[in-house]
DNA sequence: CAGTGGTCTAGACCACTCT
DNA sequence: GAGTGGTCTAGACCACTGG
């Protein structure tokens, strides 16, 4: 391996001319840079592509080309709105298949797509559900019409490579990493999928409990 | 762009061959899997490269090879354990320039890293850090030492590229998609990056709190 | 030394979009 | 139609590791 490989040289070019140009102009295209920098367009595209995954650039197709990213707004969301569901979405998608329900949809925060929510229910626990769901966040849904009750709840968090039908929904190129956030309960069993070059997920931690329960 | 590229096609035949393997079994070479399936040797890299993102696959160097990953155990760290430092860790590195101290450290989980934690601090406020610092949990020396007091703090969590340096510490490639934690308070700015593939954040949400704080 | 993965090249075709 | 990004190929050289 070259101490120093090409494209990573390519990419520290293309940050210097980053840095140069607003948000939303068109970036020079690959054959051009492959031109100019004097390497072959495979070696430019490598050094692109970890700038669109950084989210530095935006890819268009056709005609539209490369464009540069505007400052990102990352949108702040806490566990506590995904639980709930209280993050503004599109409208709900339910399927059944055997006695699973699943209630799917998508987060959008300022006409962009920021995530995707799904959710597992027993489906006999909840008769006519795809009848009666009016939309409203599922957790007041449920307690309302189905009176139910949840139970404190375990979340984690972790990192995955988003699959080709969630890189449709969230705008992005298939294997894109995103954030994932889970959580199970007595009820549900659901999970939440972030861009995380458009939100983060934000934690409170009050001082002073837990001093010793690693593991 | 084709309606399913060769190289999903690949990675799907790659998957077959990978659930037929126990863990730590060499997987063929790529020259071999190119014949084989009857595509260019960088398509069957692009379809690998995903596999090796998703932590199926782990690449050698050299006469090595690549081998099938075994079942990933995934350490599940609580935000707590991160900010008050109990994860067992590498000995830690102080650096200072101008006025700001860093100390950074490898965590560690049975041999294996598993993330990378840094902190900074205010160089003035805690004079001789370097030379007294003694290695245990960083909070716990800075109150016990310093006479410090911790407020609240906020945190955030989100997805970032591996950057060379990070790279080297955990073990993984350049520009690998790692969960990156932060937090924030009166005292310390910190952060710490996991590999996504070995390590979770777990996070507690204690039912009934806040059904309305959106934004 | 033989074979591996990592990088790089020059070229090709395709689907798409703007003009 | 011209130009863009997305994919794919065949081939090359390198650094590294094991027998």
């Amino acid at each position: 391996m070259p101490a120093i490989p090409r494209y990573y040289q390519a990419k520290a070019r293309l940050l210097d001319l980053l840095g140069d140009l607003p948000g939303n102009t068109p970036f020079p295209p690959e054959r051009e840079l492959s031109d100019v920098l004097g390497m072959s367009r495979t070696t430019i595209r490598k050094a692109m592509n970890e700038l669109v995954l950084e989210g530095r650039l935006i890819r268009g197709t056709g005609r539209q080309g490369t464009t540069v990213a505007p400052p990102k707004q990352v949108h702040r969301l806490s566990l506590d709105v995904l639980v709930q569901d209280l993050a503004t979405r599109e409208q709900a998608a339910v399927r059944i298949t055997r006695d699973v329900l699943t209630v799917e949809s998508v987060l959008v925060r300022g006409d962009e797509p920021i995530g995707v929510r799904s959710t597992c229910l027993c489906a006999s626990r909840f008769p006519g559900f795809a009848e009666r769901y009016d939309d409203t966040p599922l957790r007041r849904f449920l307690s309302t019409t189905y009176r139910v009750r949840f139970g404190d709840l375990r979340a984690w968090c972790t990192t995955t490579l988003a699959t080709p039908r969630l890189a449709r929904l969230l705008g992005v190129r298939p294997a894109t990493p995103v954030l994932s956030v889970s959580w199970l309960d007595l009820v549900e069993r659901s999970w939440v999928v972030l861009r995380g070059d458009r939100a983060h997920l934000t934690m409170a931690q009050v001082q002073g409990s837990a001093q010793f329960h690693a593991s």
